[in-house]
DNA sequence: GTAGTAGTGTTATAATATAACATAACTTTT
DNA sequence: AAAAGTTATGTTATATTATAACACTACTAC
């Protein structure tokens, strides 16, 4: 079995459940405040378990927010190929699942003809809710 | 004229000098650092510089370094829409100029049909001179 | 020539992330 | 079940990245 199927350990339940309660993509910070009844203590500890839940495909992190978010689909195996569409009114990072440009970038050369092991997309826009509430 | 043709302050003039002497991206303290002798003493002034430079289009944040470079164009008017190569060896980053891929992701429209205001695209994998070190 | 905007200089501090070390728990093999 | 190997935990301290806030200067534009 590969490391992504892996079981959990204590602590990266405690923080992935922490991270599936929230809509939007969380900080380490934030977790870290908020699972403190739970028995994590110190910085280390959420970003350790963070690293683990990211290899495992259950977390992904929005590179331009420095933020988590917990990954929609129930096995994903891709945890190095992401796509996000991000609003800079409201913070919210949703995953596009486009089945079409996912595949152009997973099968993508560079002008040497290599391909990549991976990739990260970040789309940058007003989301519905916040393009409703400025009419 | 607009924002990003406007010349440069002297800090930025700077700041820009010494990320373009980098081949690789470089990150703000090592600007700061590299910089102190021109008379920039404080963070402030290096971040100030470097939100202006993004702006004009002359510098592109790489995301999941914090690491700054120079945009080879002459006259870059799409500061919010960077594809990068990134090698997980040597932390180089290069730009990627595919017009059709650009396009693509220019013209990508999510599952409501909107359009996004610019994206960020970084692709990872080992550079072609990291693949021949490990021959 | 004054009002508005952009830039500078400075101190302090906030926010994000890791190093390093000691210990515990779980796995696999013998 | 004991030893060895690996993964996880707990803890302290510290490194790294980034911004707030305030005082002041310089450069447009009318």
């Amino acid at each position: 079995m590969d490391n992504k199927n892996k079981s959990l350990s204590k602590n990266q339940k405690i923080v992935l459940d922490f991270i599936q309660k929230n809509k939007k993509p969380v900080k380490a910070y934030s977790i870290l405040s908020n699972v403190q009844k739970k028995g994590i203590n110190a910085p280390p500890q959420v970003y350790r378990a963070l690293d683990k839940l990211i290899e495992k495909g259950k977390v992904h992190k929005v590179e331009s927010q420095n933020s988590f978010v917990a990954c929609k689909m129930a096995n994903c195996d891709t945890p190095h190929a992401t796509i996000f569409s991000i609003c800079y009114e409201c913070d919210n990072a949703s995953e596009i699942n486009d089945t079409k440009l996912f595949n152009y970038l997973s099968e993508f050369k560079d002008s040497s003809g290599s391909i990549f092991d991976g990739y990260n997309l970040e789309f940058f826009g007003t989301c519905h809710s916040c393009k409703k509430t400025k009419i």
